[in-house]
DNA sequence: TATGTTCTTCTCATATCGAGATGAACTCAT
DNA sequence: ATGAGTTCATCTCGATATGAGAAGAACATA
């Protein structure tokens, strides 16, 4: 995508100087997104240093820029700081099947106390995952209830809520169940939460966990087999019932559609419309 | 959002070495949009120095991080480039009803010959505005018609086209627009490519020009009408009529919606499903 | 075995959509 | 001034999608 240098451009490298620009860092933060026992959970690790040491804070850390290490690129730099923090290993297995996408980019002046940070904050969905193992910068990991951490529309944390959130982190957080709650809707990521085979019933648990309510099992039913590339049929069945009765659901696996058309929408956008 | 340091903190700092860490720099780049003579054009600047003299890009420069200059958050920084770059002056008129979001952050190691740098792309839509004036780092500024850069699915530009792009702003530039074909769906944007007052064949014609196909104009009409807040009636009418016949259409504004729901979907959207 | 739960498939009324048609209002060329 | 062609605004009609509810079969648990 980018041409070489001109032999005029090489002469002028040669010249330039990076340390005519203002002193800047830049970092990534990566929410990461799970369900367990039904309900949303998101990996945070407890910071071992300052500053906000004792606080929680979503995995992060700064790029390797190209300076002493080798450069990286910015995807590879959150599954490293992933990796770091809480021993989920990017090799294969457990890494090998969450979903990366950008989120967006946080830079206010001030929004880290020691000099100016951008971070570039990542999106991950995963499937259920192991308990996180603290390592790197990190003095504990785990994956929190969503519910818990008394998150406002404004991207603020409640009063009184255990587990205070470090820099803006609360805020990106938000941004990033948002960025989830949309993207459910017009795309078949709900199936990334899975594993490689699921039952519908599986499914309408995902999107109940993450929009936080309850939809009705026989449209949703009904629209999941519908919508053409959102799922296909294993020929399998479930070997056992739920767990409070009922028959045993049929297996699907993901699809080939990118995108839901129709679209899925949450019932209860009436009032965020305005 | 982020709380003060404590004292404990405040002794950290004053031992903390920002040069510690890897030289980069960071950037911002505007995909700045418009309709002109019905059709959708992007706003760039010809480079006047090193790297990529003379090709054409996206306007855009260094943020003030912090260092000697006073740091700035990111979207000053876009709009502050964006007038510098172009003359199109950010104070009360012509920049002031422009809609301005982030689109997204480009950062892989070699996008720029001089140093790691990374870029945070801006996206904004904006109604006609008079022809750009080159200044600063700009040799030439021109609304440049998006059809004929030549751009490809990919991010590329197809060889043979006059106007190269440097950098990846081809790339950014691709983003911008899948962007904002899809912001036009479910959000009432369009009116920011519109003047205060509009007609529906005009917001018509920014919707044709944006996803570059033609719409049913009945449907159209209906389906704008229906969608509650979208638009709102001024009750006059315009003085003339179209410019090769027809009534005299009615004036609109814009409405207190922020999503448009149900959502206006693109007819061709099958083929990009899979 | 009885009871309650859940999966899966229907039904039906309502809402929305795509395609086409219509009449009135207007511009432009003759 | 007249006529031809264009466009606005509204309507119709069939096809499709949606929300709410119902029903039967399969299963867990007491």
């Amino acid at each position: 995508m980018t041409p070489d240098p001109t032999r005029d451009e090489s002469e002028f490298l040669a010249n330039y100087d990076p340390r005519a620009y203002d002193p800047v860092a830049v970092t990534v933060d990566v929410v990461a997104l799970t369900i367990r026992d039904g309900s949303l959970h998101v990996l945070l690790v407890r910071r071992g240093g300052a500053p906000f040491e004792g606080m929680w804070a979503l995995p992060g850390g700064f790029v390797h820029a190209g300076g002493r290490r080798e450069a990286e690129d910015l995807p590879d730099a959150a599954v490293r700081e992933l990796a770091e923090e809480t021993g989920l290993s990017a090799k294969g297995g457990v890494l090998g099947r969450v979903h990366l996408e950008q989120l967006g980019t946080y830079g206010s002046p001030g929004r880290d106390p020691r000099m100016r940070i951008i971070s570039v904050a990542y999106l991950a969905f995963a499937p259920e995952l192991p308990d996180p193992e603290a390592g790197g910068d990190a003095a504990d990991a785990a994956w929190a209830p969503v519910g818990a951490l008394g998150l406002t529309d404004s991207g603020d944390q409640r009063p009184g809520t255990t587990r205070r959130l470090a820099f803006d982190h609360a805020r990106i957080l938000s941004d990033g169940l948002e960025r989830a709650r949309g993207k459910l809707e017009y795309t078949p990521l709900a199936t990334a939460f899975c594993g490689g085979e699921f039952t519908i019933p599986e499914l309408r648990a995902v999107y109940e966990a993450v929009w936080g309510e309850e939809l009705h099992a026989g449209n949703f039913h009904r629209k999941v087999l519908s919508v053409p590339g959102f799922v296909e049929s294993t020929g399998a069945t479930s070997d056992k019932g739920g767990r409070r009765g009922g028959p045993r659901p049929r297996l699907y696996r993901a699809g080939d559609a990118r995108l839901l058309h129709p679209a899925l929408l949450r019932p209860s956008r009436e009032e965020e419309i305005r």
